[in-house]
DNA sequence: GTTCCTGCAAAAGCTTTGCAGAAGA
DNA sequence: TCTTCTGCAAAGCTTTTGCAGGAAC
């Protein structure tokens, strides 16, 4: 059993996520494929080795995983929810031509933590236009 | 005539955008309230003192209206589009529980004004959490 | 007069819901 | 065994599209 299903297991048991199957190939491809992939991206890739995989299984997949906290989902611009296994604090960058959606540093730059009266949680920093391949 | 609709009249001829009562009723809402509508809530307002207005042109309007600069669009965490008819740079509250969504001031931040092979246009900063009147 | 806009109806696209059977613990 | 999940079909919502009549310029 590959080293990362091992990995895959314990988080889930850390957070008490029953163990499915159809969840775990989840996590997996976001974990290792670090595209910041659609609902249908998910979909269509894990159809191939699963046939009767069905959509509405990554739904419930994803509410399971986020609130957990183990992935986030991103909003692109068409609306469309996007996946995100890396947690840790780093911007987005969408691209307008391509819809590619790149990771990009934060390290060095500065926000408020605290506004006077709100309780923050979490904190994303967006950026759009021309992606390198683009150009 | 109010003096916010000779400043639209003004906006709207200085980029270009046809000039119809429509348009201006949408601009004119947006800029007297603040609040990030969502398309719905500004058709529900405008509704009432225009019955015949279609909600395709509310989104033909967005259209016109962001393209030209004048307005742009957020994307709320629900999908739905919000919009914002300022367009300094500031950044949005979310609040999880109402919905409520806040502008914060970014004065004293740093961002990254460039990252490597990218062409940057734009950079959104959002936060979520809970409001002073959920809390 | 020409161009562009409005508004209706229908379609498209993503996401959610209800539910019966199946699988996890 | 009890709880929870899967997957199908259908519904729900926001947004887009096609088009005829109408308004802006």
């Amino acid at each position: 059993m590959p080293k990362s299903v091992n990995t895959i297991i314990e988080r889930f048991n850390e957070k008490n996520i029953r163990l499915t199957p159809q969840r775990i190939c989840v996590y997996q491809f976001l974990l290792e494929n670090r595209i910041h992939p659609t609902v249908d991206t998910v979909y269509t890739h894990l159809k191939k080795s699963n046939p009767s995989l069905s959509k509405t299984t990554i739904y419930n997949t994803i509410d399971a995983l986020s609130s957990a906290g183990l992935i986030r989902t991103i909003i692109a611009n068409e609306g469309e929810a996007r996946l995100d296994a890396y947690t840790d604090f780093h911007g987005h960058f969408f691209c307008e031509k391509c819809g590619l959606v790149t990771d990009f540093c934060l390290d060095g730059c500065s926000f408020p933590d605290q506004i006077d009266g709100f309780e923050m949680k979490t904190i994303e920093v967006r950026a759009t236009g021309t992606c390198p391949n683009c150009r």
